[in-house]
DNA sequence: ACCTGTCAAGTCTGG
DNA sequence: CCAGACTTGACAGGT
């Protein structure tokens, strides 16, 4: 199998490079002249897209091929007293530059919407909200011009003292949603509330992927499923969307501590994941796997230096281009 | 150059 | 019912 890793919206190594520069709204609020503020606001946006492609750039000259943008590309974008705004026109041109840069190398991107972005939520201005902030989403992606690979994943969100029926409820606001935002979304576990199984449930209702957080299944998993168990139908998730032309996807972390054990470590241990490729997934021919530590892409390097250090020890992998590894078929 | 407080968002807990 | 915690990178203001 071939395992590419990945990591998330910003590098520690390439400097002066934040692809999330912002402006509150309450500083907005200050400006003298509105018009002015907004051509601020749509300034910052064009910064964070330069940036986004000094980042792609980064990743490529590192041979990386999977990346999650920033969700803050554009500041203040859905505010709701920035409604009559449309920062997009004046910005077409940044966004179709990277997205020309990720289709001519063959990346892998997406976006995590933030947790705000619940679907599970009773409150119909909260979910009316969800929606405007999946549009404006999947709006960058057209924008960029990338096909329907390029996802936003989300978490299935809130429970509300009563899981089943957020579940249903879930299931039913996401029909609502328009074809546009329905095809380019995943699900993930997450590490409170929907565990892998529940969540994996919800995917098969409404046919979309689901990408296991190992972590989140580590923490948040009181009925001790087996990853083993759960694999086959997660895979189906995929297959079911993307055939074959897009690889499941999973997200690895490590515990900060042992008192926050939830929390997101600097770096991630090699261990949990290669016992999953080895016991789970070493029959899956692809695989992408998104890391999530607060030491950003240099922990993805030193992961890979790991692994190059096990290969060498004569584990039955190689590390290869492409911030990738081969790890042989069980079969 | 560094430190502390604030900002966004929605949910959940404690009082 | 309301205040505060949670989370995270970035900004603002003070030293």
């Amino acid at each position: 199998m071939i395992v590419r890793f990945g990591y998330v919206a910003m590098s520690v190594q390439l400097e002066n490079a934040s692809p999330s520069r912002t402006m509150t709204m309450s500083n907005f609020s200050k400006l003298p002249d509105r018009e002015a503020g907004l051509r601020r606001l749509e300034q910052l946006a064009r910064e964070n897209l330069r940036n986004t492609l000094r980042l792609l750039k980064h990743n490529r000259y590192m041979d990386v091929r999977v990346y999650r943008f920033s969700s803050k590309l554009i500041p203040l974008a859905t505010h709701p007293s920035l409604s009559d705004w449309d920062p997009y026109a004046a910005l077409a041109e940044d966004f179709a530059e990277v997205g020309a840069f990720v289709r001519e190398h063959g990346m892998r991107v997406s976006f995590h919407p933030d947790h705000f972005t619940v679907l599970s939520t009773p409150r119909q201005d909260v979910f009316e909200k969800s929606v405007n902030d999946l549009r404006h989403h999947v709006k960058m992606f057209e924008l960029m011009g990338l096909d329907e690979r390029a996802a936003n994943n989300i978490h299935v969100g809130g429970t509300y003292g009563d899981k089943e029926a957020a579940g249903r409820r879930f299931v039913e606001q996401f029909q609502r949603l328009e074809d546009r935002i329905a095809r380019r979304m995943t699900l993930e576990n997450d590490d409170k509330t929907f565990t892998a199984s529940e969540t994996l449930v919800i995917c098969e209702r409404v046919g979309v992927p689901m990408v296991l957080d190992l972590h989140h299944h580590a923490v948040n998993n009181p009925s001790g499923d087996q990853a083993e168990r759960l694999w086959p139908r997660i895979l189906r998730t995929w297959e079911r969307r993307y055939g074959t032309a897009l690889p499941p996807k999973i997200h690895v972390s490590s515990p900060k501590s042992e008192s926050d054990p939830r929390g997101h470590a600097d770096y991630v241990e090699a261990g949990p994941l290669i016992r999953f490729l080895r016991d789970v997934a070493s029959d899956t021919p692809a695989l992408d796997v998104m890391i999530e530590a607060k030491r950003k892409d240099e922990s993805l390097f030193r992961l890979l230096d790991e692994l190059r250090a096990m290969e060498a020890e004569g584990a039955p992998l190689s590390v290869t281009g492409g911030a990738s590894i081969e790890v042989p078929s069980s079969v």
